[in-house]
DNA sequence: ACTTTAAATGTAAACGATATGAAAAAGGTA
DNA sequence: TACCTTTTTCATATCGTTTACATTTAAAGT
């Protein structure tokens, strides 16, 4: 706001007034006649005046925005995410600050940095696959940068994080696809050291095993990148299409992985769900009209932007530090479609 | 960054020093001895100094952020084109605050000033569908706010503008409809205020003309809220399958608007493109991978994002005032698939 | 020894708002 | 009229930086 705006101190002098009687009018304060009030509003409306937050927040001590870190905007998932935070943001008076990570530690790192040079009072964040060490978020929680962690999150650091029942998401979809009659289930997941990774590998285990089916190691295959880098996903889908014994069945376990993996069979001239079924999470809004349409674990990304925020905020406007910290688990949602329809029919 | 973080004056008092020669210190001002300036860079670094924004905006009257309007984030076109923004903004020292506008004018105004409020030091803005006065961004462009346009643009604001050839866009388009043999094709578009509206409308016209083909006003179908509201696009599509002589192709002019048709016209078990054909503008990744694959007009969103914010930078950074506007056009890219492919079997 | 010059550091006024405490004005009581 | 309240207004310090200007100190020149 470099653009010549009216301030406080103009309205002091044009009305003959101090600088304080005019912030106190303006603040309405009881302090003040009715009459300068009045006069003071007046003009301040007819000129269009406001205040200058980069002032009001120096004064304050507090910037009313809070920052954001996930891995890519363009993602269904996220955007979802991003929707739920903005609105609960905004419903409370606070900006948001958008930054993607791109699946990259270093640039989480240059992010987090980023923003909180650039004054914010909270974080919300979403570790990019590659992070490993949260050193640099512990420094700034401890010098008392409130954090709340959501989808993928660190078991290093204690705060508030929102989370979805990842094994039982990754269980159910599992057991459908036993239930179908599916018995070589393979499994294209991202890094291992992603929170979100290791629980639905877990319940996609627990599945088999409750299935009475043997895990097969050489069906779960990793992409580190989190779905980022096509040419890991290729290839993990390349091996499985090699192996002498094909799966009959994937579950992927991030949103990019399952676009991409359709894509690929696709490219391939796999017929899904007659020659491999698939069953992803995903948060597209597609998956009724993809083909063929796609069976998908869906979480309820827009609750999880909201609580992370609404959590977030309560830390924030919180009168004394908070030490007792709190995770919610929200469920995921089974969508079932074509893709995983034995008796299917490509003609509809 | 209400929590407590080491300042200028705290380095000052530790090293006994004035606060001037900290702060020039830290500038590397040809005005200090070297042996000050190290011994306050190591003291920095060693307590993790950071410069207070808000106090370095108050005071140099800039803020280092622009603030962007979209309608939805939650959008491939638009999260592609805020990926382009966000990587220029970056590149240059900048942060982004996106807001959405969810294509309703009220929203729109509240944002605008939220973010002027808010500091911002330029806007960067694709209209909601619903607005038909900018007099709120003339205001603010009157009082210095520097204003790039993007997407859907006003002609009433002089300023830059980046926008795609949505004439040819469309025209290519439809003319490809034409030359695969159909003869009644249908335009399903947003609100008839919006430039691309018309633009994308012209388009349309001029190549039925040219290819011969009378125009028919009830084959054009407007959606005032850009595909925000799934019952207008509903009603639209009933619409068109109620007629007598039924299109045989449609062409949807908006990312929203073609996807929700695409799912309308499975859901009414309209068999794409044996019954009708669908050709739209869209950005989704997942073009490839649809029922069928989807013919569509792609732009190039990341390139609009980063060339709009490339020329809000330049008006910032602007010594003197700019008088002189461009309006730059980028072509758009028709991908032809199955959906309006005539030979077209379901079974590949 | 005394002035000149350059180098290094310091003082203080901004930026725009808020908040504390004091001063002025108005009203009330004896 | 003097004194005390109450109401209303104002002067000023503050938030953390930046910067024009002033001052100090040391080295150099005459």
């Amino acid at each position: 706001m470099n653009f010549d705006a009216i301030t406080i101190t103009d309205i002091a002098r044009e009305l003959h007034l101090s600088i304080s009687t005019v912030s106190k009018a303006l603040r309405d304060s009881y302090e003040i006649s009715e009459t300068t009030k009045k006069r003071v509003l007046e003009y301040a409306q007819e000129h269009n005046y406001r205040p200058n937050p980069m002032a009001q927040s120096l004064k304050k001590g507090h910037s009313k925005s809070i920052g954001i870190v996930v891995s890519n905007i363009d993602n269904q998932f996220f955007s979802q995410v991003i929707n739920g935070m903005e609105s609960e943001a905004y419903s409370q008076g606070y900006n948001v600050i958008i930054t993607q990570s791109h699946e990259s530690y270093d640039l989480e790192v240059q992010n987090v940095n980023h923003l909180t040079h650039r004054a914010i009072d909270g974080l919300l964040i979403s570790l990019s696959t590659e992070t490993n060490s949260v050193e640099h978020l512990k420094k700034l929680q401890k010098q008392g940068l409130p954090i709340v962690f959501f989808d993928r999150v660190s078991s290093e650091i204690e705060t508030h994080k929102v989370i979805v029942d990842n094994f039982k998401g990754a269980y159910q979809a599992t057991m459908h696809l036993i239930n179908c009659g599916y018995r070589h289930i393979a499994h294209i997941t991202s890094s291992a050291i992603t929170s979100v990774t290791s629980e639905r590998l877990s319940g996609y285990k627990q599945a088999l095993n409750d299935g009475g089916i043997k895990i097969n190691e050489q069906y779960i295959k990793y992409c580190p990148h989190g779905g980022m880098d096509l040419n890991e996903i290729e290839q993990a889908v390349d091996e499985l299409l090699a192996l002498k014994t094909k799966p009959d069945a994937i579950l992927t376990a991030w949103d990019r992985i399952t676009t991409s993996t359709l894509a690929l069979l696709h490219k391939r001239k796999v017929q899904i769900p007659q020659d491999i079924a698939l069953l992803g999470f995903t948060n597209t809004l597609l998956a009724d009209v993809l083909n063929p349409s796609l069976s998908a674990v869906q979480q309820p990304a827009f609750e999880i932007g909201r609580k992370a925020t609404e959590m977030l905020l309560s830390i924030i406007n919180s009168k004394r530090p908070v030490t007792e910290f709190e995770t919610v688990v929200l469920p995921t949602e089974l969508f079932i479609r074509s893709s995983t329809d034995k008796t299917y029919k490509p003609d509809q």
